[in-house]
DNA sequence: AGATGAACATACTATGGAGTATGTTGTCAA
DNA sequence: TTGACAACATACTCCATAGTATGTTCATCT
């Protein structure tokens, strides 16, 4: 700027396009490791071995950012599932392929899906800039779209008799638990091949589906009064 | 300080740890609600109607408060099933009644479990300045050890042929996962006494279980390769 | 009753980071 | 070949907030 013109070496990319989707997985890493607040941009551009300029020149605000992320993570999600909505087949099986479909997806777009999680959170406790309301709007409009999918297939497999349960948002509640899992405790290993990752996947989902199999109201022992927490 | 003594008044605890006490509730919300990062100290002693001033006196800095939070919280999860684990009974019991206490204990002192989720998390990337390294290894072996009794019990009760899994540390990952949900999308009501949050708990800790009950090896139809996600 | 220290409140400093303003380089159209 | 604009980099501003320094009140001991 002031000093005189020195021959810098300006990376440009030819697409648009690539360059946000850079930006977008170097971001999701960050955002992934530190979470949004504790995630600043110069990190992120950092990460990708750029600077912040180039980050505001393809997006208007850190808030945006993440966003954009939010909506890749979904995007992913939703890409899973999709064909699976409308096949034709059995509900018991459509849900349990539904589940694997999430558990791998989940597992391949990790740091993503951590961002998705915390937009959730986000949105539990709004009160956020009206600026934003709108968007925020959006994404939990996908997430329940999303979610929505999974509670009509397990309505549906409860119907043909494959699963069972009680209260239909607490078991909602209690699979995405399950599947979501990987999320906070999958670490990519060096030498994980698809084999090994599908059947990480494999084990996973089976446990979730197991969470809703028939097995009559096992009585918990211990359940009975004991006392009160003092914190 | 420079304007004349006004007769400012003083609220003051006559019992310094009842005034620590009040100080880790309040940040255990803050904290729950935005995260570490985002929870600003002034927010934390606004929440209690106080001061900045009043928690420094307590606490050395805000990363102290927050592991405070952590430790009430675990010592709230040690406390409840503390009593389970010397106790005689069948191993199948003992998990189901330990799987039991610590949804109740989640439920019971939700925010600071919150808190204890996020510091386990903060463990995972490590990297923190040494000075807090120490205290974080303290952290985390509280963590472990408190893991590694859900998982003698879970391989007891597998040897007593209550339960059956694959792979340990999945298995036990999955549980924790299916247990810890309530920490995420649970919302105390209004007018809900002892008996529906008991009745809350007993839902979740069934489909918990139930994850590890015997049922073979579901294949999960659709477990075939499909594209790849692109993100 | 006065001294001392704990338990705060108030006022200040310092810094990281979000956002902005502007400079620089490549590319393509005409 | 030369605008003109997109795609960046650089160099700033400015505010929120962690941490500190200091002032104030009260209780307790002697």
């Amino acid at each position: 700027m002031t000093s005189p013109a020195k021959p810098h070496r300006y990376r440009r990319q030819q697409d648009s396009q690539l360059s946000r989707l850079e930006i977008l997985k170097g971001a999701a890493l960050c955002f992934q490791r530190h979470g949004f607040a504790a995630t600043s941009l110069d990190a992120v551009a950092a990460a990708i071995g750029s600077t912040k300029g180039r980050i505001y020149h393809h997006y208007a605000s850190k808030a945006d950012v993440f966003f954009d992320v939010y909506r890749a993570g979904m995007a992913a999600n939703f890409e899973a599932i999709e064909p699976l909505i409308t096949a034709a087949m059995p509900p018991g099986d459509r849900l349990a392929a539904m589940c694997r479909a999430h558990v791998m997806s989940v597992i391949r777009t990790q740091p993503f899906q951590k961002v998705v999680a915390e937009g959730v959170e986000l949105m539990r406790r709004s009160a956020l800039p009206a600026r934003e309301h709108a968007t925020l709007e959006e994404l939990a409009g996908l997430r329940d779209a999303y979610a929505e999918h999974f509670l009509a297939a397990l309505q549906a497999a409860r119907r043909s008799g494959d699963i069972d349960f009680l209260t239909p948002k607490i078991a909602l509640n209690q699979l995405f638990s399950a599947l979501n899992g990987p999320i906070t405790w999958y670490t990519p290993r060096p030498g994980q091949d698809d084999a090994a990752i599908s059947a990480l996947a494999d084990e996973c989902t089976s446990y979730s589906l197991r969470m809703l199999a028939h097995g009559g109201q096992t009585p918990v022992p211990g359940a009975k009064a004991r006392p009160q927490n003092k914190v």
